[in-house]
DNA sequence: GCGGCGACGACCTTCATACG
DNA sequence: CGTATGAAGGTCGTCGCCGC
């Protein structure tokens, strides 16, 4: 993801097309719905079937007015609905929409991640998910719609198709949350036992995560682009370091292969925000990936690591 | 037994400023 | 340029209580 181009050919300066793609990306949005800490857990937890409210409570060990809310939120963002099975008093259980279920394969590749670079702190689903064209254990990779290879990191960049707005638009809303991954004196072990669902539940560090993805390596370019206190970065790019997701090569800091493996999960992510979230929260216009072996736009969809059969 | 509501407290983020 | 510090304000989980 080096050349920054529009469609003319013509090249525009690599910073602002970058922050404009920052700026406007997706994952604000679907951060605002997935960063959150119950969120995921609740999703994974009724993902093969529906549950009550006790149950889940019980589960999870959430307290109820925190399972109450969080139930709500997810009912009015579309992700759950409630079906009553008993009227006096009224009770209900919960079950993913279309919506909800679209989210497997986020679910299947952050699992992905946390099996192949964490010891021993993976968290299986509850019954694990199986492809239905061989029937082992669904392990999922990320392909391109047209040519069937994989969409890996350096096989795509951004293409701009149309003018650079006057001013690059300021970030969209953030909500904040009280979830630190790691306190400040903690040891490095702990860093690196941090799960793909922790990180994600930061959102400074999932959006600190995009922005390298997006090619952004300096400090400050970092700090303007998505608008952080320099403290706050700073405490990340250390965590981030001592996860061994980034290190620092002279005045830049570079990615390293646990944070590029990272990248299907956020894909996926993305993928579902741009197919399930409000016309009106998808902010990214005048741009799209490239895939570069192919030349057609990376058109994501998904196929078993197995057998290679496509998943839907 | 379920779930809403308000009070409370922990702690996270922001902001301003300063330093090497 | 990158980082550190501390005050202030904001967010959110827990708890206890209550109504249905």
């Amino acid at each position: 993801m080096s050349e920054l181009r529009m469609s003319s050919g013509r090249s525009v300066p690599g910073s602002l097309f970058k922050a404009y793609l920052i700026r406007t990306s997706i994952m604000y949005p679907v951060l605002d719905i997935l960063g959150d800490p119950w969120t995921l857990a609740i999703i994974r937890s009724i993902i093969n079937r529906p549950k009550r409210f006790v149950c889940l409570a019980e589960e999870l060990k959430i307290s109820r007015a925190a399972l109450s809310a969080r139930l709500d939120r997810l009912e009015e963002q579309g992700c759950i609905t409630r079906r009553q099975y008993c009227e006096t008093p009224p009770r209900y259980e919960y079950l993913l929409t279309e919506m909800g279920r679209a989210l497997k394969s986020t679910l299947v590749l952050l699992q992905q991640w946390n099996f192949e670079w964490l010891e021993g702190r993976e968290q299986p689903l509850p019954a694990p998910l199986k492809c239905h064209h061989c029937n082992k254990d669904l392990k999922l990779t990320v392909v391109c719609q047209h040519c069937s290879k994989s969409l890996s990191l350096d096989s795509m960049r951004p293409l701009l198709f149309q003018q650079l707005p006057e001013e690059i638009p300021p970030l969209q809303s953030y909500r904040r949350t009280r979830h630190a991954l790691v306190s400040k004196e903690s040891s490095s072990v702990s860093a690196l036992s941090i799960t793909a669902e922790e990180w994600l539940r930061d959102r400074w560090s999932s959006l600190i995560v995009g922005a390298f993805l997006f090619g952004v390596h300096r400090f400050n370019d970092v700090q303007s682009i998505l608008d952080i206190a320099p403290n706050i970065l700073a405490g990340r790019l250390e965590l981030l370091q001592q996860a061994g997701i980034l290190c620092r090569v002279d005045e830049a800091y570079k990615l390293l292969a646990r944070g590029v493996a990272l990248y299907p999960a956020i894909m996926a992510m993305s993928d579902w925000g741009r197919k399930w979230l409000p016309a009106d929260q998808v902010k990214e216009v005048g741009w799209r990936m490239l895939h570069i072996p192919c030349g057609n736009w990376a058109d994501q969809r998904y196929a078993c690591l197995e057998c290679g059969g496509h998943i839907d």
